[in-house]
DNA sequence: CGATGTTTGTTGTTGTCCGCAACATATGAC
DNA sequence: GTCATATGTTGCGGACAACAACAAACATCG
């Protein structure tokens, strides 16, 4: 440790207020006082050192009403840490740009051709990202993802891609490679409403279906988990990654129907094929989701992406086949859901990964 | 925060220390200087304390051949703490009592009844406990365990039985309740030769089917895996949970063979039946064991229990199946074994649990 | 066998940090 | 306008780890 430990306390609580500011919003120092458990001096002090450092901008004398001298507000200076956290998805590629405290400073989107390679999204992302000033920049890719490398990824159609590498080529910065479900699961967490669950899962259909798991209140690093490729049916449908009985492959009718939507809204409408259709695939994913729910014990599931629609005309049969799969006990404490970010969550929680890393960083 | 921050530093270092040493057994002064990256004085301040407080003991003065002064040995003193495991099995309950440095200093077992309840479970831990001083008492159970409650166990019988309260009614101290297969992971993560794998799954085989993970190096804590209760055939046998087609009541032919060690040493002398039991066996084992993988993505898979008896003599229809069942992707990195621990690892991982909070606790 | 070099433990000093208490400041209540 | 209350500010003290200088213990070499 080259740095005298003392100052590492000093850097380590200035990271925590940073942290506590950007997560739950503009505070009071008396609220930061009772929430950081340090003294009044001492959050004094911190609220010092990030006022000159321009990371935070204290508003004083806002009354409460209540009787005492009223509380300096603190709240993070969005321009002063920036994250850019890019989206690639099978027809297009987004970007977002995040501040401190979780502001939105810009977007960006730009349409990606049907199976385009690693290099090509990484140019476009170059291209999106341009010369903002982030401080670290996060991709969220639907696949499974390790340590930067894209290993299986349906919707993209790549294999062991090491996109970190054609990321950092491209741009000519360091990335960060997470799973586009894991990031939205993060996002749920951080600015979604689903702050209470320390274990939860968030399902994502785009071109794939995958899923992220946030497990003990931390995202699982490394890998996410392959929902579409989960055998409901063995010895069933030939899937196109080689193995029989997939999810994916099972709900192929589903899938290929013209659009998700216009599916689920001919099933309300009455249509019987449709509503035929819907059910059917309902019923698999509920089994697919109970092997999960049994391996990975969540509180919470969410219904991402189009998953959403088929939940939401599916409830019922989502829920009968998955109490076909798992144990009472395992259901009793599980609610479901439809996230909260919508479309969002996976930029938002891409974003929030790379806050995480930044804010840590710090101390 | 009642204690300056300053003090609370020490007390880190103090425990950061001892965990090194409990850990990574005896070591010399230098060497824990460079382990934990603190000053040569900081290392000598904190075992004087340590010494002090009889934690451990330091040995001068043994030559290793090398240039310079010898560097002090450093040991834990195993009597200066101490964690009690009891182990509750369908036909017996275990206590092992472990020291500092994971020295086992006594064991001890008695039979349990068949069918019996917590409390009559607890009664016998409390008998094999007695009087001995242990500063932490953890139980291992195999079954979905959550915050001191079985939630289910096919094992004991046992449906959300408040144990940990019959263990305190019983013994009038606080207790630990881990999942069995929880515990053995990270027993064989501690003591075993499974130090490298951050994502560890254990399967244990007992009268039920389990598994525990260690996902990021830190085990999930909450709940475990109810292996035997993954479909393997939808609408297959009907089970105990009131499933159908869990790999318990798939299995159930195997199960119930007189004993495993007699089927699968048939198999390997050539009865065919007994050939064929297995193969079926270990296949069903491989495909649930597949969805698993694809949910909690382990790098390291080990068959505890009687699983260790089928992997052995099913290996090849184990992996066909799982091959069946996951994507090669993950399948690449995945190795299977058997534990380094036998039959100890449950309670040699029960105590660890024990140590990391008593550790902890002290910071 | 003694001189030298090397590694390690020990001791006194220094810089930093946090908590505490006293004081200053800003509000509401009467 | 005065008092009570809550909060920011300042100076002081206690604690800690790093640092440097010194002492101790060993190997090597002539």
């Amino acid at each position: 440790m080259a740095r005298p430990a003392t100052e590492e306390l000093r850097r380590r609580n200035r990271s925590a207020l940073l942290d506590q500011l950007h997560r739950r919003g503009p505070q009071t120092r008396a609220e930061l006082t009772e929430a950081l458990g340090l003294n009044r001096s001492t959050i004094g002090a911190l609220a010092t050192d990030l006022s000159e450092s321009g990371h935070i901008q204290e508003t004083t004398g806002r009354s409460t009403g209540a009787a005492g001298r009223p509380s300096t507000l603190v709240e993070c200076v969005p321009e002063a840490e920036t994250v850019a956290a890019v989206e690639v998805r099978a027809d297009r590629v987004r970007l977002a740009l995040v501040g401190l405290g979780g502001t939105l400073l810009a977007r960006a989107e730009v349409p990606l051709e049907p199976g385009a390679d690693g290099p090509e999204a990484a140019e476009l992302a170059a291209r999106l990202l341009a010369d903002t000033p982030a401080a670290e920049t996060v991709a969220a890719v639907p696949g499974l993802v390790d340590a930067g490398v894209v290993a299986q990824s349906t919707e993209l159609g790549w294999v062991d891609r090491d996109f970190r590498t054609d990321l950092e080529r491209a741009t000519g910065r360091s990335w960060r490679v997470a799973d586009l479900a894991t990031a939205a699961a993060v996002g749920e967490r951080s600015r979604g409403d689903a702050h209470r669950s320390p274990n939860l899962l968030y399902l994502h259909g785009g071109r794939g279906v995958t899923a992220g798991m946030i497990a003990d209140g931390r995202p699982r690093r490394g890998s996410s988990i392959m929902l579409g490729h989960v055998v409901v049916n063995p010895g069933g449908q030939k899937c196109r990654c080689g193995l029989h009985g997939c999810l994916e492959a099972e709900m192929g009718t589903f899938e290929q129907s013209a659009t998700i939507e216009a599916t689920t809204t001919a099933a309300w409408m009455g249509d019987t094929a449709a509503r035929e259709v819907v059910h059917r695939s309902g019923g698999l994913l509920g089994r697919a989701l109970g092997s999960v729910v049994t391996a990975a014990t969540p509180d919470e599931v969410l219904f991402g992406g189009w998953l959403r629609e088929l939940y939401l005309s599916s409830a019922a049969a989502v829920r009968s086949s998955l109490a076909e799969a798992t144990l009472p006990q395992l259901r009793a404490r599980l609610r479901l859901r439809t996230p909260a970010l919508g479309s969002e969550g996976p930029l938002i929680g891409a974003a929030e990964t790379g806050f995480e890393a930044l804010i840590g960083e710090m101390r």
